[in-house]
DNA sequence: TCAAATAGCGACAAATTTATCACCCAATGA
DNA sequence: TCATTGGGTGATAAATTTGTCGCTATTTGA
Protein backbone atom coordinates (compact mmCIF):
# COMPACT_ATOMS: atom_id res chain seq x y z
CA UNK A 1 0.00 0.00 0.00
CA UNK A 2 1.75 2.99 -1.02
CA UNK A 3 0.82 4.86 -4.24
CA UNK A 4 1.15 7.76 -1.59
CA UNK A 5 0.77 10.92 -3.15
CA UNK A 6 -2.98 9.51 -4.39
CA UNK A 7 -5.63 12.50 -3.00
CA UNK A 8 -7.85 9.03 -2.28
CA UNK A 9 -5.21 7.12 -0.19
CA UNK A 10 -4.21 10.24 1.15
CA UNK A 11 -8.02 10.55 2.99
CA UNK A 12 -8.17 6.82 3.80
CA UNK A 13 -4.81 6.62 5.54
CA UNK A 14 -6.03 9.29 7.59
CA UNK A 15 -9.79 7.62 8.30
CA UNK A 16 -8.90 4.19 8.69
CA UNK A 17 -5.77 4.31 11.35
CA UNK A 18 -7.03 2.93 14.39
CA UNK A 19 -9.20 5.54 16.59
CA UNK A 20 -9.17 8.20 13.66
CA UNK A 21 -12.41 8.09 12.56
CA UNK A 22 -13.90 7.49 15.96
CA UNK A 23 -12.04 10.59 17.63
CA UNK A 24 -12.74 13.33 15.20
CA UNK A 25 -16.30 12.68 15.28
CA UNK A 26 -16.36 12.65 19.03
CA UNK A 27 -14.45 16.13 18.73
CA UNK A 28 -16.53 17.57 16.26
CA UNK A 29 -19.51 16.72 18.64
CA UNK A 30 -17.65 19.18 21.39
CA UNK A 31 -15.49 16.22 23.37
CA UNK A 32 -12.23 18.12 22.94
CA UNK A 33 -10.34 17.57 26.29
CA UNK A 34 -8.16 14.49 26.59
CA UNK A 35 -9.10 12.78 29.27
CA UNK A 36 -12.70 13.18 27.97
CA UNK A 37 -11.91 11.52 25.37
CA UNK A 38 -9.91 9.18 26.85
CA UNK A 39 -13.85 8.18 28.76
CA UNK A 40 -15.86 8.47 25.55
CA UNK A 41 -13.72 6.12 23.83
CA UNK A 42 -12.94 3.69 26.81
CA UNK A 43 -11.97 0.63 24.84
CA UNK A 44 -8.75 2.57 23.05
CA UNK A 45 -5.84 2.62 25.52
CA UNK A 46 -4.82 5.79 26.56
CA UNK A 47 -1.65 5.95 24.97
CA UNK A 48 -3.17 5.20 21.45
CA UNK A 49 -5.23 7.91 21.67
CA UNK A 50 -2.59 10.26 22.94
CA UNK A 51 -0.59 9.48 19.97
CA UNK A 52 -3.18 9.36 17.50
CA UNK A 53 -3.96 12.88 18.97
CA UNK A 54 -0.78 14.26 18.46
CA UNK A 55 -0.76 12.53 14.76
CA UNK A 56 -3.95 14.07 13.96
CA UNK A 57 -2.45 17.59 15.11
CA UNK A 58 0.66 17.44 12.91
CA UNK A 59 -1.05 16.27 10.13
CA UNK A 60 -3.29 19.65 9.93
CA UNK A 61 -6.60 17.47 11.09
CA UNK A 62 -6.25 18.99 14.73
CA UNK A 63 -5.42 22.32 16.05
CA UNK A 64 -4.16 21.90 19.84
CA UNK A 65 -4.71 24.51 22.54
CA UNK A 66 -2.98 24.41 25.91
CA UNK A 67 -4.59 26.45 28.38
CA UNK A 68 -1.31 27.78 31.27
CA UNK A 69 -3.64 26.66 33.93
CA UNK A 70 -3.28 24.18 36.35
CA UNK A 71 -3.96 21.50 36.67
CA UNK A 72 -3.09 21.60 32.60
CA UNK A 73 -6.14 21.93 30.44
CA UNK A 74 -5.49 20.97 26.55
CA UNK A 75 -7.95 20.90 24.45
CA UNK A 76 -8.11 19.87 20.42
CA UNK A 77 -10.17 21.36 17.55
CA UNK A 78 -11.04 20.35 14.14
CA UNK A 79 -9.04 22.58 11.39
CA UNK A 80 -11.22 23.44 8.33
CA UNK A 81 -9.43 20.35 6.63
CA UNK A 82 -10.81 18.00 10.11
CA UNK A 83 -14.19 20.02 9.84
CA UNK A 84 -14.60 18.84 6.10
CA UNK A 85 -14.20 15.20 6.62
CA UNK A 86 -17.23 15.00 8.84
CA UNK A 87 -19.70 15.15 5.83
CA UNK A 88 -17.52 12.39 4.37
CA UNK A 89 -17.74 10.47 7.45
CA UNK A 90 -21.73 11.07 7.55
CA UNK A 91 -21.54 9.37 3.62
CA UNK A 92 -19.80 6.32 4.97
CA UNK A 93 -21.83 6.28 7.99
CA UNK A 94 -25.46 6.27 5.49
CA UNK A 95 -23.49 3.13 3.56
CA UNK A 96 -22.51 1.30 6.45
CA UNK A 97 -26.19 1.64 7.94
CA UNK A 98 -27.95 0.37 4.76
CA UNK A 99 -25.45 -2.57 4.12
CA UNK A 100 -24.32 -3.60 7.22
CA UNK A 101 -26.81 -6.11 7.80
CA UNK A 102 -25.86 -7.85 4.58
CA UNK A 103 -22.32 -7.52 4.72
CA UNK A 104 -22.44 -9.00 7.86
CA UNK A 105 -24.32 -11.87 6.91
CA UNK A 106 -21.80 -12.63 4.33
CA UNK A 107 -18.77 -12.35 5.94
CA UNK A 108 -20.16 -14.07 9.12
CA UNK A 109 -20.15 -17.61 7.68
CA UNK A 110 -17.43 -20.37 8.45
CA UNK A 111 -15.10 -19.62 10.49
CA UNK A 112 -15.72 -17.53 13.77
CA UNK A 113 -12.11 -18.61 15.13
CA UNK B 1 -9.48 -1.91 16.20
CA UNK B 2 -12.44 -3.53 16.68
CA UNK B 3 -15.87 -1.16 17.11
CA UNK B 4 -16.82 -3.74 14.70
CA UNK B 5 -20.46 -3.34 14.30
CA UNK B 6 -19.78 0.57 13.48
CA UNK B 7 -21.14 1.53 10.49
CA UNK B 8 -18.62 4.30 9.99
CA UNK B 9 -15.57 1.28 10.61
CA UNK B 10 -17.29 -1.30 7.89
CA UNK B 11 -17.10 0.92 5.05
CA UNK B 12 -13.75 2.22 6.36
CA UNK B 13 -12.47 -1.02 6.42
CA UNK B 14 -13.30 -2.05 3.64
CA UNK B 15 -11.86 0.87 1.56
CA UNK B 16 -8.80 0.92 3.54
CA UNK B 17 -7.39 -2.22 3.06
CA UNK B 18 -4.22 -2.67 0.33
CA UNK B 19 -5.91 -2.17 -3.22
CA UNK B 20 -9.47 -2.32 -2.47
CA UNK B 21 -10.45 1.40 -3.64
CA UNK B 22 -8.24 1.10 -6.49
CA UNK B 23 -10.27 -2.00 -7.76
CA UNK B 24 -13.34 -0.47 -7.01
CA UNK B 25 -11.99 2.29 -8.78
CA UNK B 26 -10.98 0.60 -11.90
CA UNK B 27 -13.97 -1.58 -12.18
CA UNK B 28 -16.43 1.15 -12.28
CA UNK B 29 -14.15 2.37 -15.07
CA UNK B 30 -14.55 -0.61 -17.12
CA UNK B 31 -11.72 -2.83 -16.33
CA UNK B 32 -13.61 -5.71 -15.49
CA UNK B 33 -10.80 -8.38 -16.21
CA UNK B 34 -8.57 -10.06 -13.29
CA UNK B 35 -5.76 -10.33 -15.93
CA UNK B 36 -6.75 -6.40 -16.84
CA UNK B 37 -6.81 -5.52 -13.70
CA UNK B 38 -3.34 -7.24 -12.88
CA UNK B 39 -1.78 -5.02 -15.95
CA UNK B 40 -3.39 -1.70 -14.44
CA UNK B 41 -2.51 -2.32 -10.92
CA UNK B 42 0.73 -3.40 -11.93
CA UNK B 43 2.08 -2.44 -8.32
CA UNK B 44 0.44 -4.35 -6.52
CA UNK B 45 1.19 -8.33 -6.42
CA UNK B 46 -1.08 -10.57 -8.58
CA UNK B 47 -1.38 -12.88 -5.36
CA UNK B 48 -2.77 -10.07 -3.96
CA UNK B 49 -5.40 -8.57 -6.20
CA UNK B 50 -6.87 -11.78 -6.44
CA UNK B 51 -7.15 -12.57 -2.99
CA UNK B 52 -8.93 -8.91 -2.31
CA UNK B 53 -11.10 -9.78 -5.58
CA UNK B 54 -12.57 -12.52 -3.67
CA UNK B 55 -13.09 -10.96 -0.39
CA UNK B 56 -14.90 -8.15 -2.24
CA UNK B 57 -17.03 -10.42 -3.69
CA UNK B 58 -17.54 -12.08 -0.67
CA UNK B 59 -18.34 -8.65 0.96
CA UNK B 60 -20.98 -7.94 -1.83
CA UNK B 61 -19.50 -5.35 -3.12
CA UNK B 62 -18.30 -7.17 -6.43
CA UNK B 63 -20.08 -9.59 -8.49
CA UNK B 64 -18.04 -12.22 -10.61
CA UNK B 65 -19.53 -13.74 -13.81
CA UNK B 66 -17.22 -16.25 -14.92
CA UNK B 67 -17.90 -17.13 -18.85
CA UNK B 68 -17.43 -21.17 -19.70
CA UNK B 69 -15.37 -20.43 -22.44
CA UNK B 70 -11.96 -21.27 -22.97
CA UNK B 71 -9.70 -19.56 -22.08
CA UNK B 72 -11.42 -19.21 -19.03
CA UNK B 73 -13.11 -15.58 -18.95
CA UNK B 74 -13.77 -13.79 -15.80
CA UNK B 75 -15.29 -10.17 -15.12
CA UNK B 76 -15.81 -8.51 -12.31
CA UNK B 77 -18.69 -6.01 -11.24
CA UNK B 78 -19.98 -3.96 -9.26
CA UNK B 79 -22.74 -4.43 -6.76
CA UNK B 80 -25.61 -1.53 -5.65
CA UNK B 81 -23.15 -1.48 -2.82
CA UNK B 82 -20.29 -1.56 -4.56
CA UNK B 83 -21.33 1.28 -7.03
CA UNK B 84 -22.56 3.53 -4.02
CA UNK B 85 -18.74 3.81 -3.00
CA UNK B 86 -18.18 5.48 -5.75
CA UNK B 87 -19.52 8.70 -4.47
CA UNK B 88 -17.58 8.54 -1.57
CA UNK B 89 -14.57 7.68 -3.03
CA UNK B 90 -14.84 10.50 -5.07
CA UNK B 91 -15.45 12.99 -2.06
CA UNK B 92 -12.47 11.35 -0.13
CA UNK B 93 -10.07 12.14 -4.12
CA UNK B 94 -11.60 15.77 -3.61
CA UNK B 95 -10.87 16.26 0.09
CA UNK B 96 -7.23 14.78 -0.86
CA UNK B 97 -6.43 17.18 -3.88
CA UNK B 98 -7.75 20.26 -1.28
CA UNK B 99 -5.54 19.23 0.84
CA UNK B 100 -2.99 17.21 0.01
CA UNK B 101 -0.25 19.72 -0.13
CA UNK B 102 -0.49 20.78 3.12
CA UNK B 103 -0.59 17.40 4.06
CA UNK B 104 2.18 16.34 2.60
CA UNK B 105 4.68 19.54 3.33
CA UNK B 106 3.62 19.13 7.24
CA UNK B 107 4.32 15.33 7.70
CA UNK B 108 7.89 15.29 5.25
CA UNK B 109 9.49 16.62 8.21
CA UNK B 110 12.18 15.02 9.68
CA UNK B 111 12.50 11.47 9.62
CA UNK B 112 12.71 10.04 5.72
CA UNK B 113 14.57 7.42 6.91
C1' DT C 1 6.19 -30.23 -27.88
C1' DC C 2 6.72 -25.96 -25.59
C1' DA C 3 5.83 -21.16 -24.39
C1' DA C 4 2.28 -17.96 -23.29
C1' DA C 5 -2.11 -16.40 -21.48
C1' DT C 6 -5.92 -16.96 -18.20
C1' DA C 7 -7.35 -17.87 -13.36
C1' DG C 8 -6.24 -19.30 -8.99
C1' DC C 9 -4.29 -21.45 -4.38
C1' DG C 10 -1.20 -22.56 -0.12
C1' DA C 11 2.46 -21.65 2.93
C1' DC C 12 5.43 -18.70 4.82
C1' DA C 13 8.13 -14.25 5.55
C1' DA C 14 8.29 -9.34 6.06
C1' DA C 15 6.40 -5.19 7.41
C1' DT C 16 3.35 -2.31 9.67
C1' DT C 17 0.03 -1.28 13.10
C1' DT C 18 -1.89 -1.64 17.69
C1' DA C 19 -1.57 -2.48 22.30
C1' DT C 20 0.75 -3.03 26.80
C1' DC C 21 3.42 -1.70 30.62
C1' DA C 22 5.72 1.15 33.40
C1' DC C 23 7.09 5.32 33.89
C1' DC C 24 7.56 11.25 34.41
C1' DC C 25 5.84 15.83 36.04
C1' DA C 26 2.70 19.28 38.57
C1' DA C 27 -0.88 20.40 41.69
C1' DT C 28 -4.91 19.59 44.60
C1' DG C 29 -7.56 17.71 48.35
C1' DA C 30 -7.87 14.50 52.45
C1' DT D 1 2.18 12.44 53.11
C1' DC D 2 -0.32 10.07 49.74
C1' DA D 3 -3.82 9.08 46.36
C1' DT D 4 -5.95 11.36 42.45
C1' DT D 5 -6.46 14.07 38.21
C1' DG D 6 -4.62 15.80 33.94
C1' DG D 7 -1.21 15.43 30.20
C1' DG D 8 2.36 12.91 28.39
C1' DT D 9 6.61 9.59 26.96
C1' DG D 10 9.68 5.33 25.65
C1' DA D 11 10.43 0.57 24.89
C1' DT D 12 8.73 -3.53 23.62
C1' DA D 13 5.34 -7.18 22.64
C1' DA D 14 1.37 -8.87 20.13
C1' DA D 15 -1.43 -8.88 16.26
C1' DT D 16 -2.71 -7.97 11.74
C1' DT D 17 -1.79 -6.94 7.11
C1' DT D 18 0.92 -7.27 2.90
C1' DG D 19 3.98 -9.43 0.00
C1' DT D 20 6.78 -13.41 -1.88
C1' DC D 21 7.48 -17.73 -4.01
C1' DG D 22 6.25 -21.56 -6.20
C1' DC D 23 2.79 -24.26 -7.69
C1' DT D 24 -1.74 -26.32 -10.44
C1' DA D 25 -4.81 -26.41 -14.69
C1' DT D 26 -6.52 -25.59 -19.42
C1' DT D 27 -6.13 -24.14 -24.17
C1' DT D 28 -4.20 -21.72 -28.13
C1' DG D 29 -0.59 -20.76 -31.27
C1' DA D 30 4.36 -21.36 -33.04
Amino acid sequence: MDYSDCSVRIAIDILSVSWNAWLIGEISNGVVRPCDLHRTISVAPKRVLTKQLGELEKMGILEKKVYPVLPLKVEYYLTDAGKELIPILDKLREWGDKYKEEFISKTTDKSEK
